[in-house]
DNA sequence: ATTAATTATTGCACTAAACGCAAAAATACA
DNA sequence: TGTATTTTTGCGTTTAGTGCAATAATTAAT
């Protein structure tokens, strides 16, 4: 009774370690499951911990708050982010970089159905959609640290790169907005497009007007 | 014992609009009275309702949330932010309509020793912090009616008016993070100046650099 | 293998927010 | 004055989240 299998498997994750996360697992599913089910604000704590049979105690020594189970995964989204910066083509110019990086990442969150459905699950939960913002918090953060690595971190750019940055997701945030308001009759790359499209132009005209007004900056 | 003063007062307003208002204000200073005394954490609802000797019961039929009580008034702000863009002179355009918006803005509510009260409140304590994002989404639809009400509502035009919208609000937001990062030798009014000199500035370079890449817009 | 030290899990009691409901009090009105 | 309406209250209930101490599982040491 005491012989399980130790033949293969990770040889860093001892049998806690194991455990642990496939506890954490089983919450993680169970609460999403439940969620999808009958909504957020209809599902217990103690409806979560009977489905993944843990005590209700347990659960809080998993996540701080019923909320960040539905959030728990999102960090990584930030962190791919940086990643997709990097990967971009050495000879690109700053707005090619953001829309190459942003486009590309758009489109592998945009294949994952489970990211999907979690995404409807925040739009209809008020609760969930104030604790949302915060993503894009991190999101702005992240980005201005890829740029900053990429291009450069003296003290006149910092300012700078962080206005883009706010800028770059307030766009994302926006587009998202439009894009799930419904009737796209463009994929959602040619939305993409799009958007920064209108973005750049808006930067453009903007631009134009005030260097006209007061030309020497 | 049945007779009071009916005299002079508000014709318009009755005995129980006026106990109504009465109470509203008693439990809504008490609350921040307490909350600037204690933390907002460390205050109870029924510390709150004690000090403004009303029931527990009541207090939520007032404000439906701790919360509310201290985010209540702040809505007038997206309010005067609308006004303030209409106040503009005729011929200004639209960077200096929001400029001079923003800034007569701001030092009105720089000057309100309660509103300042009430942020330092609200940047440490987490769960208002949270919330205090709110206040940019109104903000962001606030100024956005604002621009299309003043510059046109075509259907090109809506989405530009969005991200410009997004864009200030951002530098507003990221402007009062730097401002309570400490270390002003300038005044609020030039710390103003400054922080949309480097909007603009930024808008400028990244038209003129995508202008450059991509030259027939 | 037995024991000792860590760490994970649980049960229980407790605080506090928020809601529903119906009784009681205050106010308006005729 | 009496009656209708609205406000306030008390009470009970649900749920999130915490603290603590007991128990169980795992790891490490002898």
């Amino acid at each position: 009774m005491a012989d399980v299998q130790e033949i293969d498997g990770a040889v860093k994750e001892g049998r806690r370690e194991r455990k642990r996360r496939q506890t954490r697992e089983r919450i993680e599913a169970a609460a999403l499951a439940l969620f999808l089910e009958r909504g957020f604000d209809g599902t217990t704590i103690e409806d979560i911990t009977e489905a993944a049979d843990v005590s209700k105690r347990s659960f809080f020594d998993y996540f701080p708050s019923k909320e960040e189970v539905v959030f728990a995964w999102q960090d990584s989204f930030a962190d791919e982010l940086a990643d997709a910066i990097a990967a971009q083509p050495e000879d690109a110019s700053i707005a090619e970089v953001i829309e190459g990086a942003l486009t590309s990442l758009l489109l592998t969150a945009s294949s994952d159905p489970q990211r999907l459905a979690i995404g409807a699950l925040i739009r209809d939960t008020p609760v969930l959609r104030a604790r949302d913002q915060l993503k894009y918090t991190k999101l702005e953060k992240k980005l201005t640290e890829a740029l900053r690595a990429r291009f450069g971190d003296s003290e006149e750019e910092r300012l700078r790169l962080r206005l883009l940055s706010a800028i770059v997701v307030s766009t994302l945030r926006i587009g998202g907005e439009r894009w799930n308001e419904g009737a796209h009759e463009l994929s959602l790359q040619e939305f993409a497009q799009h958007m920064f499209g209108e973005l750049w132009a808006t930067l453009a005209d903007l631009g134009a007007l005030v260097r006209q007004r007061d030309p020497n900056r």
